[in-house]
DNA sequence: AGTAATTACGAGGTACGTAACAATC
DNA sequence: GATTGTTACGTACCTCGTAATTACT
């Protein structure tokens, strides 16, 4: 007896016939009809009453078929963990402290390592540093290289804050701007940013800030209102919307570099990252 | 992913090795290892830590294992549930007077129909008729032919009973004896006689009874003893023991006539058992 | 040296698909 | 007549066993 065979009894179950049930299964008619006759012998019971023109199940079926659920069940319970093993090898942790460099480090990943699959987390710098000491991470990405010993910091790319401004609004005739200038503004303005958030809490403090969490809503919002929003140089980004202009902030504090960093001592697929991130990064001066 | 390849994990857990368990599996040492390598990819996950001279479970075998102990379980569950399903198919319920008769029914239906299993059950005339009438029984084997229209009455064979006596008892020297002569006398007795047992009772009641449930006691007993035995002609009885003989009975009620009695509209293989039994007993003639 | 595991290669068996057939609605 | 299921036949694939190879104890 097979496992096979035993699907096949479940589909012929679900679909009524062996020819419907085959064509679910993508074999041949005589193919299955065979197959469920394999069955019967090995299970050395007649599983259906058959006509020449149908099949309908006798109990003996029945009771196959309650058996056979379980034992696929058991079965793809067993695929479940296995695939959910595989999934978790694959994948590497990666705490950052905004979500641009984590879109650039995916680019980068999955052009070298396809199989590579990375679970980000948007965190603090301070905790983004202590999960990879903990080993709760296998990356980080963070503002400044760390000053640790085993850990090891490479530059990963810069991301530079422009407003976008529609051309009714006055600012618009301006060609830089500081967050001084923004301030009271009424700003459209992106769920999970990472640190960008902090930046916009501290910088315009009495702008009052909409958030929003779905992206396709936020651009149409950015689209039919006046309030200003911000964005960035990262490729990710949305190009150029009519009636409206990005201006770049002169400010420090606009102005990000970002840094791969992970642990010296890491694995060999994490080592691998980092190093093809620095060659690429070079390349790319 | 195969049920045989489950098969394989589990063995090859058991036997440590991969060539003891390709050895007890019945196939070469490389099919084994191939097939192992077969589930491995199928997994997507190594299952062993691998020496070229030994393998070890890891993690993940480990986990495989324990679900494969579980789904060949309930494999097993329902081949024990189809076993069971052909055994009851392949079974004829007999309800009868006496042993001996039954040995002969076997005999003749195994001969002719080796498929067959007989249930015997011994119980009394009236008990074994209801049994056929309320369908708990196929078949049954009584003393006189039934008056039932529905039951169709067959002879069987005749049961003579002789009684087995130690050369250095007085009765030794008489060629015939009735049960009159008997009554008093120590009787080693088999359990699960049939009417016997009441025939017994009835006609030697102030004889002690000493009961034995397993043969070879009994024949034991009987070769170490001076108590009486009954013996019968049935051909399955103990042949002749040195210092005992055996000594017909004369009265009526130490002959048996048996017959096959079966419901008219019985199911075809029990039909066709009465009628070759029918054709068995004529030749017999 | 001996044992255990993997790779190479040829052979056999098994299940597949196409085609032909049978029978019901 | 259309749909459904079974049998016939040739083919392709897949797994097996034998033999050769590698490496560890």
């Amino acid at each position: 007896m097979e496992l096979e065979q035993l699907r096949q009894l479940v589909a012929v179950k679900r679909y009524g016939t062996i020819s419907a049930a085959a064509q679910e299964l993508h074999i041949s008619q005589p193919s299955l009809s065979r197959s469920i006759h394999r069955l019967e012998q090995d299970l050395g019971q007649e599983l259906f009453n058959r006509s020449h023109n149908s099949v309908s199940f006798n109990d003996a079926g029945e009771l196959a078929l309650r058996h056979a659920e379980r034992i696929l069940a058991d079965v793809r319970l067993m695929e479940d963990d296995f695939d959910e093993m595989s999934r978790q090898q694959r994948s590497l942790r990666i705490a950052s402290v905004a979500p641009a460099p984590i879109w650039r480090l995916t680019a980068l990943t999955v052009e070298r390592y396809p199989g590579t699959l990375l679970e980000p987390v948007l965190t603090s710098e301070a905790e983004a540093e202590s999960q990879l000491i903990n080993r709760a991470a296998d990356m980080a990405i963070l503002l400044k290289p760390t000053a640790l010993p085993t850990l090891h910091s490479i530059p990963l790319m810069t991301e530079d804050l422009f407003v976008n401004v529609p051309v009714s609004n006055p600012l618009s005739e301006r060609t830089s701007l500081s967050f001084a200038d923004l301030n009271g503004q009424s700003f459209l303005i992106m769920h999970d940013i990472g640190f960008w958030m902090d930046v916009t809490r501290q910088k315009i403090p009495d702008s009052r800030l909409v958030q929003q969490t779905d992206r396709g809503v936020f651009i149409q919002l950015v689209r039919t209102t006046d309030m200003l929003c911000f964005t960035t140089n990262a490729p990710e980004n949305t190009g150029p919307i009519e009636g409206r202009i990005s201006i770049p902030l002169v400010d420090a504090d606009a102005h990000a570099t970002y840094f791969l960093v992970a642990p010296r001592d890491g694995a060999q697929r994490v080592l691998d990252i980092v190093s093809w991130v620095e060659q690429q990064t070079a390349n790319a001066h």
